[in-house]
DNA sequence: AACCGTCGCAACCGCCGAATT
DNA sequence: CAATTCGGCGGTTGCGACGGT
């Protein structure tokens, strides 16, 4: 183990930004640690995939966010609660990290939200069809924002379908699988969600407790199938 | 001009799950 | 099967810019 003191921390000079960017042109992303070497750039990996995720991909689109983007988020959010990067992969060109900071700085503002009361308290396995029936189900209401959406944007993984991997091949436009947890937050009238979901689609297997904040005993079961 | 408080954003941290060894 | 490594996520922090006094 090396030392982490050895790493250079602090904002990314245009240099550093230079030797990334070339590299990933070259040998395509992934494996972050050994991009972190071979370039020679005294920076974790994990800095150097957060600095290509959140500023360096040609994905990421700059600039202030539309009122259509925040209506967006805003939408989302009432619907996933703080997950960032589920969001973020419905509004394109965002980041989790530039949704979560406008959010932070903005729109709980706008919106007089208070932080940190949305709450987990279980997590069970979301099957790639679950995931892709979610997806439809949940952005449906959505209205017309989502239905022009271009298909990789249902994509909830950073890389759009367009991006070398480390293999040289790219990543396919899908839905991310395996876990999921599923939180409500606070103030947000849930009733659209449950009525927005229906059976069918739910895996018997998979089931979501969820508990909202302000009711610490009640909780939702969906479709358990027991 | 200097100081101070606020804001927005980039980056870091700690944790977790999946993949690999 | 256990240990290790890696990628990803959400929460938090730190700092520069900016405006008010």
């Amino acid at each position: 183990m090396k030392a982490e003191s050895e790493n250079k921390r602090g904002l990314w000079t245009a240099e550093e930004d230079k030797i990334l960017l070339d590299h990933i042109r070259v040998h395509g992303r992934g494996n972050w640690n050994r991009i972190a070497r071979e370039t020679g750039l005294k920076r974790c990996g994990k800095s150097c995939r957060l600095r290509w995720m959140n500023y360096l991909s040609p994905n990421v689109k700059r600039g202030h966010f539309s009122e259509e983007e925040e209506d967006l988020i805003i939408r989302l959010h009432k619907l996933l609660g703080n997950r960032w990067s589920l969001i973020a992969g419905r509004v394109p060109g965002r980041t989790d990290n530039q949704v979560k900071n406008h959010w932070n700085t903005c729109l709980s503002k706008k919106l007089g939200i208070k932080k940190g009361k949305s709450k987990v308290v279980g997590i069970k396995n979301v099957t790639q069809s679950l995931s892709r029936e979610l997806d439809k189900k949940v952005c449906t209401p959505l209205g017309s924002y989502l239905s022009e959406l271009p298909n990789k944007c249902n994509n909830t993984s950073e890389a759009q379908g367009n991006e070398v991997t480390k293999d040289g091949s790219q990543s396919p436009p899908g839905f991310m699988t395996g876990q999921r947890e599923v939180e409500m937050s606070d103030n947000y009238d849930s009733s659209f969600l449950f009525s927005s979901i229906t059976d069918d689609f739910i895996n018997p297997t998979s089931f979501y407790f969820m508990e909202p904040p302000d009711e610490p005993s009640v909780g939702f079961v969906w479709n358990s199938g027991f």
